[in-house]
DNA sequence: GTCTATACGGCGATAGAC
DNA sequence: GTCTATCGCCGTATAGAC
């Protein structure tokens, strides 16, 4: 264990630098905004010089990638976590929808980062592209795998459902810059839990799927 | 008429600059994409030196939502125009659907371009600001009142359908770029519909509120 | 009031030595 | 892997012609 130290040293070395730069970029990126942060200044606070950050992510772009992506697998993970722990499905839809609400309220600039590495430039560079459709992919599939295990059961369209729930997510997040004072948060996430509960019991209903335990589909 | 056509001249001149940049920033900034556009560039395509873009849209940012702007009062105007024209209520969703489905498949890129006045940068310069938000509330407006006439009646969570058809665009035209194989535009705003469908036949049953004839809140 | 000419500091990105 | 040096372009600003 000691006796062989050096061929991991710089590897070492490396993987910290790309750290400290990954945290920097988060700071500066959320507080200041993607456009208006320069590299110059994420170099600074990480004490690196720039050609370092270029040799570790290749281009502002993929920083940024990097920086949504990581916050997008503690999101996810955290969510999980809390949703897994609470028993009864109408509970978890509550645990789920206050995890949104909390991502926006706490982390929103990281929510509208995530769509600064779409809609920065017309054709997204195809590594940028990949890294937001793995965020999309695994998201989605988490709260897919979420509703299936609160409800017992698959239904057709919970992707739909999915996406609905990123979609107001996203919608929280951008209106919460343009006009602070009415956003509504509340109503606006128990508007979503409503549509999740009815469109859910429409599924059931159409399906002919029967819902073992769950009573999720029925109005609070 | 033609005895005092001084005072007219420089104005008339102006504003046919200012719409020649328009065009050029519009047409430059929905295939490139925003960042991507050199406002060197834009002065090229519109035959005028920089510095008198500056002069009348103050900065790059400007420019911007004054573009999104038009496109914005265009699609409204468009929509609303092809839904008044629209008898049963029915068919009305369905010609509001299609008009949110058509502006993504062929101008995604300006809404697209909408996000991106207010994700730029992370304190938006208030005239940016305010732009947006007149956008945001000229479209939610029209939104409710086309389902106001539609129905008969209002409605008192109306305005979180308005919400919601907007997250849907947005969401659609982020996806687009991210997993073009992948959208399912069709299924997507099919889901839109049955939302709509479902709420409002919930704020129907809440509020007690009778729907004079419109018999849209019924599943198809 | 509308526009031309010109300049400036800073940005993202690269090449090559160590 | 990291640093130094340097590039070309960007958005912004101002002085002054018409």
């Amino acid at each position: 264990m000691e006796s062989a130290p050096r061929p991991d040293r710089r590897k070492l070395k490396g993987a910290a630098s790309r750290e400290r730069i990954l945290v920097a970029a988060t700071e500066l990126f959320s507080t200041r905004g993607y456009a208006a942060t320069g590299l110059q200044e994420v170099c600074r606070r990480a004490g690196i010089e720039k050609a370092a950050l270029y040799w570790h992510f290749g281009s502002k772009e993929g920083l940024l990638a990097a920086v949504v992506d990581r916050m997008d697998a503690e999101f996810v993970e955290h969510v999980a976590k809390r949703v897994s722990k609470t028993a009864s499905p109408d509970d978890r839809l509550d645990v789920f929808i206050d995890g949104l609400k909390r991502l926006v309220a706490e982390r929103g600039h990281l929510v509208r980062l995530s769509l600064s590495v779409v809609l920065e430039r017309s054709s997204v560079s195809s590594e940028a592209r990949d890294a937001m459709q793995n965020i999309f992919d695994r998201t989605r599939d988490a709260v897919v795998r979420g509703f299936e295990s609160a409800l017992g059961a698959s239904l057709p369209d919970l992707d739909l459902i999915a996406r609905l729930a990123l979609a107001y997510l996203d919608e929280a997040a951008v209106r919460d810059v343009v006009d602070p004072e009415h956003v509504e948060h509340d109503r606006f996430f128990a508007h979503l839990r409503r549509l999740i509960v009815l469109d859910i019991a429409h599924q059931v209903r159409v399906s002919g799927q029967p819902i073992p335990e769950g009573r999720m589909p029925t109005l609070g």
